[in-house]
DNA sequence: CAAATTTTTCAACTCTTGGTGAATTAATAA
DNA sequence: TTATTAATTCACCAAGAGTTGAAAAATTTG
């Protein structure tokens, strides 16, 4: 009875207007670089996902790579206004305030957020080098240096340790009770563990 | 000059024996998924790299699926032979003993296969349950009965969540120090973590 | 030796990938 | 209104993917 030319949402040329195409390719493509990885996820898929022609990832992105780097290299925080809440107050609960402002950052996007990162890092070494910069040169190790403990980019990269590891285990593979366990128990687990690499003797 | 038939080495029909062409497989699946991950791998370059024809991965494996799980898939350990080693001995250097033979073993290769497992867990939903499984039940779920202590499985996510987030770092984002850190000076900084993990008070 | 089996290469097939350019339609400017 | 610009879809491409089946050569078996 239809032709193809009568159905809603297929018809050619620009669209009603309010249709906001881009942002709806880069909540697509979170999605699906979640689920796939950049090399499983297909430009096709996240265009079908978004209700959009795969078309249009090339006119508004320039290609895959260009929307990879506009959805999941996004991080949820400022780097600098992370560093300087975690800052403020007092030292000797440093430890418990950091696992408390990361759980409450990745938890709010159901541990989909921090998924897509590991994930670019694994199938994306360009990743790795965006990760280091803002992880540990502009928090932690800024951090560190406030507390005036010595070898502070050793101490960093431990913090890093830790905060990354559970990150793995509560959201990417998550094992039980460490996934569902509410923060603040996850909090009087693993803030001493960072307060110490921040303040304590490591060795 | 030389047709193709005259090349040495391109003949046709079984080779002159003492080519183990499934081992050689092996061997240059892992390097290719540790470098390119699973989908970025491709069979033609991994049969490339073994000097021997993409069709003995069918022949040999029924595809690149069952290469995956006969290469990187394999743990360079016996879970149940490790949990064993780690158990005897003194209970009050636990966690020294678990961070030294951790880093030994992924060590031992560079930390490529560290690397590849997670790539795996990344891009592969199957890894995530065969991890879940070895790690977790096989080893820190035992190791925590015998010690004796309640919330056993707690207390094994949270020494999954420290060495997992160890491996990351120091063999996939491989951030400065800790990445090349010997292992006396990890098990000085870590060790006591897992300890309270395993045996201390975590709230 | 002859027959059967195993191992290997080769060529080709099909499917999917990311990307391109023209055509089409809506919104906007003159 | 008319002309211009922006947004979208479509059909198609070249490259590369994993896989397949037949042919060929070495080995093993009878």
């Amino acid at each position: 009875m239809t032709t193809s030319a009568e159905q809603e949402g297929k018809r050619r040329g620009r669209r009603p207007a309010g249709a906001d195409t881009k942002n709806a390719l880069i909540e697509a493509a979170r999605a699906v670089f979640i689920e796939q990885g950049y090399e499983g996820a297909t430009v096709r898929a996240i265009a079908k996902r978004a209700g959009v022609d795969p078309a249009m990832v090339n006119h508004w992105f320039g290609g895959k790579e260009g929307l990879f780097g506009q959805s999941v290299l996004q991080l949820p925080i400022d780097p600098t206004m992370f560093a300087n809440e975690i800052s403020e107050g007092d030292i000797d609960t440093l430890g418990e305030r950091i696992v408390r402002r990361f759980l409450t950052i990745w938890d709010s996007s159901g541990g989909g957020q921090f998924s897509a990162l590991v994930r670019s890092v694994a199938s994306h070494d360009m990743a790795v080098q965006g990760l280091r910069e803002i992880f540990l040169k502009q928090i932690f190790m800024r951090v560190a240096a406030k507390t005036g403990a010595d070898n502070a980019m050793f101490r960093a990269t431990l913090v890093a340790s830790q905060l990354v590891g559970m990150g793995m285990v509560r959201y990417v593979t998550k094992f039980e009770p460490l996934a569902t366990n509410d923060i603040d128990t996850m909090v009087a687990a693993v803030g001493p563990t960072i307060q110490r690499y921040f303040t304590g003797d490591i060795g």
